[in-house]
DNA sequence: GCAGTTGGCGACTTGTTCAG
DNA sequence: CTGAACAAGTCGCCAACTGC
């Protein structure tokens, strides 16, 4: 699982790389200088903060730092002692949303994927998909990487992906969950209400992480 | 003087709860 | 189901301090 330390010990090893403090990262990056002060890491009551994804994204964008690499850096490769990082399937999604590269559970397989290292994968089985073309947009671009993790609990609000029995896998945002279905609504510009019975689906999987 | 850091505070966004 | 009220969490602004 990612863990508040190795979150913030990458962004620290990101600006560390370079030339920067965390303040001087949070400049470059356009935002507050303070937002990645360790002052700012704990709460008052000792609950862990944690950057927000926009944070994180902006400072990705600032460094040219892409996703693979930072979630490297999550388990700090730079310590000479440190364990081998767990890596994760790695495939397109257009070439999985085409191709049979899913057991019946979600799970991956075949011989399309590709592996990356990502820390998530400490506890629980998750995939990367990189999004290609712009059927996603607006929230997703070309290029981007999500993690998926299919057997994490899906709830309102989260984007999923949703693997039909009759048809290819698709990204969805769930917008409610009954017992006969779930209702989703398709991304991109003009988004779809579309209600799957669950009897139809053969599996879902919830998006954990972008890097955008 | 400048950059970096700390801690307090408030604004803003998002999620949750609950009444109608 | 919808909307209001509330809670929780993150970020930005600010003043003060430290070290080079």
């Amino acid at each position: 699982m990612l863990s508040h330390e190795k979150v913030w010990a990458a962004i620290d090893a990101l600006a560390s790389h370079n030339g920067l403090s965390p303040s001087g990262l949070a400049r470059r990056a356009g935002l507050d200088p303070t937002t990645f002060n360790r002052s700012k890491r704990v709460a008052g009551d000792g609950r862990p903060r944690w950057p927000s994804t926009e944070s994180l994204a902006k400072i990705l964008e600032a460094t040219g730092e892409g996703l693979k690499s930072f979630a490297a850096r999550v388990e700090t490769p730079d310590r000479v002692t440190s364990p081998a990082l767990p890596k994760v399937p790695f495939a397109g999604l257009s070439d999985v949303t085409e191709q049979a590269a899913f057991d019946p559970t979600g799970q991956p397989q075949g011989t399309l994927w590709e592996t990356v290292t990502f820390p998530a994968a400490d506890n629980q089985s998750v995939f990367a998909l990189q999004v290609s073309g712009d059927n996603l947009l607006p929230l997703y671009r070309q290029g981007d990487v999500i993690i998926v993790a299919p057997s994490s609990a899906v709830s309102r609000g989260d984007r999923i992906i949703i693997k039909p029995s009759e048809d290819h896998l698709a990204v969805y945002t769930l917008l409610q969950r009954t017992p006969e279905r779930l209702n989703v609504q398709t991304i991109g510009d003009k988004p779809e209400k579309i209600a799957f019975e669950h009897s139809a689906i053969e599996w879902t999987a919830r998006i954990i992480w972008a890097s955008q």
